[in-house]
DNA sequence: GTAATTGCAAAATATTTGCATGGGC
DNA sequence: GCCCATGCAAATATTTTGCAATTAC
């Protein structure tokens, strides 16, 4: 799965429809987002966005990642501990987080299985979809260079 | 799958093993969440046992909830949102939350898949494991009863 | 001009920790 | 008696919110 760079000109539209608006804070959040694919944290996209515009606050960080996850132009990953993190592609696809550092990764599968079909639960309840996250650990973790 | 309750003597042994003891609080903490299958929070747990033991404070549910997933006595459920949930029942099973109301039930499988395997993403880290939450309604967010 | 948005600060939520006291073994 | 565990309170971490001022459209 290619990561692709919505330029956040597609989201002004988005925003238009709803009679939201693009501003500096909004492109800056978005584009600070896509650019990376190392799904931050709020305060870690604050800390980066705060080098293009130091007044920013981290409400508006918060305020922000909600309004543009419920448009569908970023998802938010709440597959893990205490700690929210950002993705700015929304397309379905699955990650991975690192046992040893905590980083997370894209981890895309061929195919974004029906596991709900596939592997159906015995429950009462009406299934909708899934969450899934693999667990693992990072090059860096899995052979860790000796300190001298 | 049952939801076997496992006696607390078992965990006493297991804690012995470790030089840990099986206080009163231990016991209590052990005892309450192995006697419901709805996954309680910290602070949820928290009420159910000070009716029990009215003096226990939550510093101590939340140590001995670490103690005990430690031991592999019960199983911490990380894949929510901001909060923790805790099962008594530390077999491998998978869970579904309710997007209505955020009740988390058990949602066995006739087989815990071997998904890193039958579903090989596209990533540099080793895999080791995965975790799976399905989503949907339960039966009264399905069908609400309508207001007179 | 109007209403959405921001910065700031305070509040809310969830969890962890320091430390003197208590209690299991 | 030793040392693990507790109660209490304060601290930490993350996220949310109230409100007056600002800004996109």
């Amino acid at each position: 799965m290619t990561h692709t760079c919505h330029p956040t000109g597609d989201a002004t539209e988005t925003l238009r429809a709803r009679h939201l608006r693009m501003t500096r804070q909004r492109r800056v959040i978005l584009e600070e987002l896509r650019r990376t694919a190392d799904h931050p944290s709020a305060d870690e996209l604050y800390s980066r966005v705060r080098r293009r515009l130091p007044r920013i606050s981290l409400g508006t960080i918060y305020r922000n990642l909600e309004v543009l996850t419920e448009l569908g132009e970023i998802q938010t990953l709440e597959l893990c501990c205490n700690l929210k993190r950002f993705d700015g592609n929304a397309a379905a696809h699955y990650h991975i987080r690192c046992l040893g550092c905590g980083r997370v990764a894209d981890a895309p599968t061929s195919a974004h299985l029906d596991l709900e079909t596939c592997l159906p639960p015995h429950t009462d309840f009406r299934i909708t979809g899934h969450k899934l996250e693999f667990v693992g650990l990072c090059p860096a973790c899995d052979n860790p260079t000796p300190r001298p």
